[in-house]
RNA sequence: GCCGGGUUGGCGAAACGGCAUACGCGGUGGUCUCAAACACCACUGUCCGAGAGGACGUGCGGGUUCGAAUCCCGCACCCGGCACCA
């Protein structure tokens, strides 16, 4: 391991610090992994897309990197072994707010921590022996990626898919800027933890909910390649619902109160109605003689924190607005109100309360002692009135003239939707949980929005020729929150002449979520340099889509159902020919250590740097890779990183032992050992394609295990078959252990870089066995072992285990009554 | 509450409906060594048994099958998503 220990004349173990330096040095010069754009654009070579979920540049890499990135490199490489032009491009997110903070801390500019980090991280990865196509490399802080980050931008505005809007939002008062839903956990800042308060600004907006159905519809053609709890998450996210819109009309209005109900089969039993307490609705429709109490409750709900919203079991409050509507199908009178329980941003912002059947408006109902009607006789159940537990299965429906003798609550829905359609008083819709993407942030380090605001024009894209919108330089205290943009403050830069009229204008100050940069990048990796778009249309039809996308669950929903929008949106621009980005995706686990999380809390961090100055790279990949499978969380402290460099050692050592000549065939080499090489390529691959990386290991690992008892003890060193095994394991363990692969190539007298190599071609005559053991049951129990050819009939093998004395003992003297043959491998005697 | 996934030796984990526990970690004993480290060899699911051997065994309870870790039904527990979304 060290240089000391080999001072002998044969070693018995390499130097992994200078093993790790040479061969660095040779793949700089051998530049084996750029991919090459013609041979799949000609058709010479079938493509393939590796991705990985680009890092945001914060100090180091860490072991989750060092996870993702190994996993992920046993893929690519493995394509590119087996003849496909691989694209494995790496680049950085790098624009956010640490570097922001970091920026205001010690008054320098984001951009000097930003590439400052991203710096030590490419020496990392390029330490780490990843294959990553590095001319490929991008940041999406650099004005050549965000200009056309801000050219996308204004496509969507032009296709009606961005627009501002006035609304109450997620505000972090830590941060000092909005948050999109998705960024809000708990009620809390997803980044900062900060309890999350709601204002009401004018914001800019994505309009994915137009996207919604697609999104959903085609996460059935992603589910057989997609995690199922990544296709669970977006599924519960867009959150699809069937029901109805029905007008009620309010006493003194001309427009109707329409709600949004799931259960208009109920609407019989609806004894009042619900306004969202902060929508714009309820401050119409209050009466004056409510309007002061009615202000009292709303300033009430505004100043409760999204944690005090969220909680479910708080007890209901609310306000009469003093108005009344009238049910529409039996013509009663029933009060209106406004409550926090309902959201101005769901459905219409208005529901119609049926006490009885929905237990949230029967907590409301018993609070303000509102009657409650019951419709449907579910049985078994109380009357809700009664039990004060509300019912929601099927039952028979009672005092509903519309319904009687409905059987169930789908016909009773559908025929009451059929009624409401009849008479123009409502119709079946669809609603889903999924809101539009608030994009605009209030921070410096982000992508300008690229808009101008005219007294005279309004508001007016910045036209594509003076793209960039580039930042102002700013640092330290210009960056500081102040709830407005830094950008806004920086009246130099925002004061403009309209490109519209020449008048006096100011450009928008907020900055773009940085979900917006991370939502093209992978089209931007397959034309890097492209100068008249944000990618070249033809490339991206030559690449697209990626073939694997490995990466976090964290980005279950916000990222991938980002990225999933965008592509559709390019590929109705016409840009795109796919519609989904990403044809499979892998997540992997979490490194823990100790049962828990690392954290500087704890201290219970496990430093990667460390781990690779003391075991190298390869054992610290090894481990990664072979401690389970990729989505199963690693806790480090249950893993053998020594033991992981002791195997290295000994499979490193079978390329010493080789004596054979290099280009020996392996034809006539012990053919046992022959097998075992063969059979373990067949299934590496199989396991491989599989991302049964882990297994793929354990099966080189029995390999060696065969190839060192050859040489030991069975054909010897100088058979060809111990060339042809060692040659094996070289290229198998490339995979995960680039650096002892290369060095074992080259002491096996080859070349480099074994990345190069081919895959070994398997022979099928020797995957199959001389001999195979065929198991004999009596009663499901084994009593018997055979050894017998594999090409042995039924009747011959059933003839061999009956007379086999084991078994003929526990038959003893009962009858045998039937005989299960399933040649060659087993019998099975029922008595 | 609704939706998804899981539960296999001391530990990480393998196993087209057909030998459960491959591979590795850890442990025990041994070879080498003056000694240790390294390396190598053997053993290592539980119980009974001196041994040969036997019984039991994949979270729990049923079922299908000649045969179930694997398929079906019910339950418990763990992990993840959604949740005052009408």
């Amino acid at each position: 391991m060290t240089a000391e220990t080999e001072q002998q004349a044969e070693p018995t173990s390499y130097d992994v610090a200078a093993v790790e330096a040479k061969w660095q040095q040779v793949w700089d010069e051998l530049q084996p992994f750029v991919a090459d754009d013609a041979a799949v654009a000609s058709g010479e070579r079938e493509k393939r897309y590796a991705l990985t979920m680009f890092p945001y540049p914060s100090g180091d890499l860490h072991m989750g990197h060092a996870e993702v990135t190994a996993l992920h490199d046993v893929m690519a490489r493995y394509w590119r072994f087996r003849g496909y032009e691989v694209m494995n491009p790496m680049g950085w997110d790098s624009f956010g707010l640490p570097a922001e903070n970091a920026a205001i801390r010690n008054d320098e500019h984001p951009a000097t921590y930003t590439y400052a980090n991203i710096e030590t991280q490419y020496e990392s990865f390029r330490k780490f022996g990843l294959s990553f196509d590095w001319s490929r490399r991008l940041h999406t802080s650099d004005p050549e990626y965000y200009r056309w980050t801000q050219w996308l931008f204004l496509r969507f505005r032009e296709r009606g898919l961005a627009y501002r809007k006035n609304s109450p939002v997620n505000w972090c008062p830590n941060d000092q800027t909005v948050l999109a839903n998705e960024q809000v956990v708990d009620g809390a800042c997803e980044r900062c933890g900060a309890t999350v308060t709601k204002r009401e600004l004018t914001q800019w907006y994505f309009k994915i909910t137009e996207y919604a159905q697609e999104l959903l519809d085609d996460l059935d053609v992603l589910a057989p390649t997609w995690p199922d709890r990544v296709i669970t998450a977006q599924r519960n996210w867009i959150g699809r619902s069937e029901g109805a819109h029905v007008d009620f009309v309010v006493e003194g209005r001309d427009e109707p109160l329409t709600v949004y109900t799931t259960r208009p089969d109920t609407l019989f039993g609806a004894t009042f109605m619900v306004v969202a307490a902060d929508a714009a609705l309820a401050e119409e429709l209050v009466s004056e003689e409510q309007r002061s109490a009615y202000e009292d409750y709303r300033e009430q709900v505004r100043r409760a924190s999204e944690i005090e919203r969220l909680a479910t079991d708080r007890p209901k409050t609310g306000v009469f607005l003093g108005v009344h509507a009238t049910n529409p199908v039996n013509g009663e009178r029933i009060p209106v109100w406004a409550a926090d329980y309902v959201l101005a941003d769901y459905g219409t912002g208005a529901i119609m309360a049926v006490p009885a059947h929905d237990q949230r408006d029967l907590d409301f109902a018993q609070a303000f002692d509102l009657p409650v009607r019951r419709v449907v006789d579910v049985p078994g159940a109380g009357d809700p009135a009664e039990t004060f537990e509300a019912t929601v299965g099927d039952g028979a429906y009672v005092d509903t003239p519309l319904l009687e003798g409905v059987d169930g609550k789908a016909e009773g829905v559908r025929r009451t939707i059929e009624h409401l359609e009849g008479q123009g008083l409502g119709r079946g819709t669809v609603n889903f949980r999924l809101r539009d993407w608030l994009l605009s942030r209030q921070r410096y380090w982000g992508v300008p929005i690229p808009v101008v605001h005219c007294e005279a024009c309004g508001e007016v894209g910045v036209p594509d020729d003076q793209l960039p919108v580039t930042l102002p330089e700013l640092r330290g205290a210009d960056l500081k929150p102040k709830g407005v943009s830094p950008l806004a403050a920086a009246t130099e830069w925002s004061q403009v002449a309209c490109p519209s009229c020449g008048g006096p204008a100011t450009r928008d100050s907020d900055t773009m979520d940085t979900f917006v940069d991370s939502s093209w990048y992978f089209l931007r990796f397959c034309s890097p340099g492209y100068q008249d778009g944000p990618f070249d249309v033809e490339q991206a039809k030559a690449w697209m889509p990626a073939d694997i996308y490995i990466g976090g669950v964290e980005h279950a929903v916000l990222h991938l159902l980002y990225a999933r929008f965008f592509t559709k949106v390019l590929a109705d621009m016409g840009m795109l020919d796919v519609r989904e980005p990403f044809a499979a995706q892998l997540n992997q686990g979490v490194v823990i250590n100790q049962g828990k999380k690392m954290s500087k809390s704890l201290g219970n961090g496990v430093n990667l740097g460390a781990q690779l100055e003391e075991f190298g790279v390869d054992a610290v990949r090894l481990t990664l890779v072979f401690a389970g499978p990729p989505e199963d969380d690693i806790d480090w402290a249950d893993m053998s990183p020594a033991g992981s460099l002791r195997f290295l050692q000994r499979a490193w050592r079978l390329s010493g032992d080789v004596t054979s000549e290099v280009g020996t065939p392996a034809e006539g080499g012990d053919v046992a050992l022959r097998r075992v090489t063969h059979r373990t390529v067949d299934d590496a691959q199989t396991l491989v394609e599989g991302h049964r990386f882990n297994v793929v290991v354990a099966r080189t690992m029995e390999l060696v295990n065969a190839t060192r008892k050859a040489i030991d003890s069975g054909c010897g060193p100088a058979d060809p078959a111990v060339r042809e095994a060692a040659e094996t394991v070289a290229r198998l363990l490339s995979l995960v252990a680039p650096y002892v692969a290369e060095e074992m190539w080259e002491r096996l007298g080859h070349q480099p870089s074994v990345a190069q190599a081919a895959w070994p071609v398997v022979d099928p005559a020797l995957l199959v066995e001389e001999s195979v053991t065929a198991v004999v049951q009596v009663q499901g129990k084994v009593r018997g072992r055979l050894e017998v050819p594999p090409t042995i009939s039924a009747a011959d093998l059933e003839a061999a285990a009956l007379a086999d004395p084991a078994v003929v003992a526990a038959i003893a003297d009962r009858p045998v009554r039937k005989v299960i043959v399933r040649e060659p491998k087993l019998v099975n005697v029922v008595v």
